[in-house]
DNA sequence: AAACCTTTGAAGGAC
DNA sequence: GTCCTTCAAAGGTTT
């Protein structure tokens, strides 16, 4: 059962039951490198820069505190956040509208997409201001990966930002899956020329949404890095692998639902999305490699196969000789 | 600078 | 239906 669409996304700042209290504040998760960043608003070090572009958006969607993340994340000396309902005592920076008692998911439907505020309605209110910029009151957009001039927006094949679905907002904003490389704002490219074809490679793209795993691995990992010393990914994610597995069912659950939520709205933003789509660079390499090593096995294959030739034409011809001596002799 | 590593799960294609 | 491949995140390490 989806929830609906119908139900109000409220600002409850004196909510006493946050549903943010593990969230980890999205819209701090700018890569510092970002051109559009918002030099008023101090950008968390420890916050990973190598997001080329727009800092991952799953956990930003407005509608939808999805994630449910530690904010020792991002502020390992913020006081529990019982003590501060409102404002985040190191930013300042007022949290989000949450749902409030309403579901902590996605709350689309699909004949209900429509009715309610889609991330684009954040975007709009705050023309002229900078991406990232902190409104007066400390607001800041939390889709910073919306948060785009016209001239990117444009960028955005059809299928990525049209609203196939009937009732998608028409703005043409993508959802916060898209990642852009070419954030830097460089000018872009003209259709035809000579550079399209890389311009093209260049172009952001919808991203797949996230399953239950990593859904898991971006609320846990900050957790796991700060309990031991190792800080390699893949050391993490080994660890992460296995606390995945010790995971109750009704634990693990939690992410599957999540992860199906983060399906269905995907689904609904981009109905023409395909995980194909993102098959590229990677792709091809391993195929080039796998060609090549495909190509050598064959050449072994032949090799043997030529060999085998060889012994069976000689098995045939000595059989035969054999049948001659035998018939010879009796 | 780019690829690799490492995990699980979803998706899509081939057979 | 099964198997295989790719990509989602992350960031230190390797090439």
């Amino acid at each position: 059962q989806e929830p609906s669409l119908q139900e109000p996304v409220a600002w409850t700042p004196e909510g006493s039951e946050d549903p943010y209290l593990h969230m980890k504040w999205p819209l701090l998760d700018v890569p510092p490198s970002t051109t559009v960043k918002d030099t008023r608003s101090p950008s968390p070090a420890h916050l990973s820069n190598k997001v080329p572009v727009v800092q991952h958006p799953h956990h930003m969607h407005p509608l939808t505190p999805l994630i449910t993340y530690s904010r020792d994340h991002f502020s390992p000396g913020s006081p529990p956040t019982h003590l501060s309902p409102e404002i985040d005592p190191k930013t300042g920076i007022p949290r989000p509208p949450h749902p409030s008692e309403l579901s902590p998911y996605y709350p689309l439907s699909p004949g209900a997409v429509g009715q309610i505020p889609h991330p684009l309605g954040w975007l709009v209110p705050q023309q002229g201001q900078p991406m990232y910029s902190l409104p007066p009151g400390g607001f800041r957009h939390p889709y910073p990966a919306l948060a785009m001039n016209a001239s990117m927006s444009s960028r955005f094949s059809p299928h990525m930002v049209a609203p196939a679905h009937p009732g998608l907002p028409t703005s043409g904003i993508p959802h916060p899956a898209i990642v852009s490389p070419i954030v830097k704002q460089e000018p872009a490219a003209p259709r035809l020329s000579p550079a399209a074809s890389k311009e093209e490679e260049k172009k952001p793209h919808v991203k797949k949404p996230l399953n239950a795993f990593m859904l898991y691995m971006k609320e846990m990992r900050a957790k796991v890095v700060a309990e031991c010393t190792l800080k390699e990914s893949a050391a993490i994610n080994q660890i992460l692998g296995r606390k995945w597995h010790n995971l109750s069912r009704e634990e693990q659950a939690k992410y599957y639902e999540l992860a199906r939520k983060e399906r269905h709205l995907h689904s609904q933003l981009y109905p023409t999305w395909s995980a194909r789509d993102n098959y590229g660079k990677k792709k091809k390499r391993k195929r080039e490699k796998q060609l090549s090593q495909a190509q050598s096995q064959q050449q072994v294959q032949e090799a043997d196969g030529e060999s085998w030739d060889f012994v069976s034409s000689k098995l045939r011809h000595f059989s035969g000789q054999l049948c001659g001596i035998l018939g010879a002799r009796f």
